[in-house]
DNA sequence: TGCTTGTAGTACGATTTCGTATTATGTTAG
DNA sequence: CTAACATAATACGAAATCGTACTACAAGCA
């Protein structure tokens, strides 16, 4: 790789990475105390998957380690927002499952922080943000089987 | 904004934030126990800063809060990354300036994923990159630019 | 000068992250 | 069946994050 395409990639990371920083402000903003983005994520990949998930799934869906994923899980169960049952399949394991309470912190948040974006000045570029959904939606699948490949 | 666009706001953020975590991962794999991404693009930034730079800019710069700069800071340090020296133009500040040491740590970093990018399987997507690049900059610009105005 | 207000950095403590080791259950070879 | 190994989750502890409160210095004004 070239040094031009070599400095390109990393400009795209901290870009990228800078990005993240604010979207993750933007939720949290309209989240309760404990509750970060990340609990925000996970209350939305549940809200898909009505039949729960393990926490191993959910460690590895959002790429953070095992010992995390629990933590993060006691906490949104200790605030109601998700539930904890057994894995009736493996006596070993759990499924959590998003609670209606859940449910609906994700909705309120989602549309305050949408209220947000909408009202930002100077405003969203949201015509750039959608120019780079299909592209950026390829590098993480790319980035995500190389992660299978390798570990 | 309708709801089309505001699902794809989300739908950006949500790519972004995963893209984010994976090059996170991609630079801590070639730094030191300690060292995180966040060192490494402090110390990148300051490799352009010879004079340096308070703690106080580096918060704002990075968008973390001051005490969470001071600790960073600390590690930088006490593993000689870099230097804290009294600021000449106000005693109650510092300033942080990278050693060689630190900026040996830098390219190396950046060699070794350099050739850790160079080499993934499946390949790294760069034309997507750096189609997404100009975009993602005005985008972050942008945000920028709203933070300014509202806090 | 003396007083008031603002700013840079840090001490401290609550919480979070995450690596290592452990427990409990599942699976498989013999 | 059972021993050996694999896997899910957690206990525990070291380190990081970050909000609050504080100290030290700076700057503006009477």
């Amino acid at each position: 790789m070239d040094d031009d395409r070599t400095h390109n990639v990393f400009r795209f990371f901290t870009e990228v990475g800078i990005i993240a920083q604010f979207s993750a402000r933007l939720i949290e903003k309209n989240l309760p105390e404990r509750i970060t983005h990340l609990h925000f994520g996970l209350l939305g990949h549940m809200s898909r998957r009505p039949d729960g998930e393990t926490p191993q799934q959910l460690a590895y869906a959002f790429q953070v380690p095992k010992t995390s994923m629990t933590h993060m899980i006691r906490v949104l169960e200790a605030e109601g927002y998700i539930e904890i049952v057994p894995n009736p399949e493996d006596a070993r394991s759990k499924l959590a499952k998003i609670t209606p309470k859940g449910a609906e912190l994700l909705m309120q948040a989602y549309a305050k922080s949408a209220q947000d974006a909408a009202t930002m000045d100077p405003p969203l570029l949201i015509d750039q943000m959608e120019q780079c959904l299909e592209p950026l939606a390829q590098i993480r699948a790319q980035l995500d089987a190389a992660r299978d490949k390798s570990g």
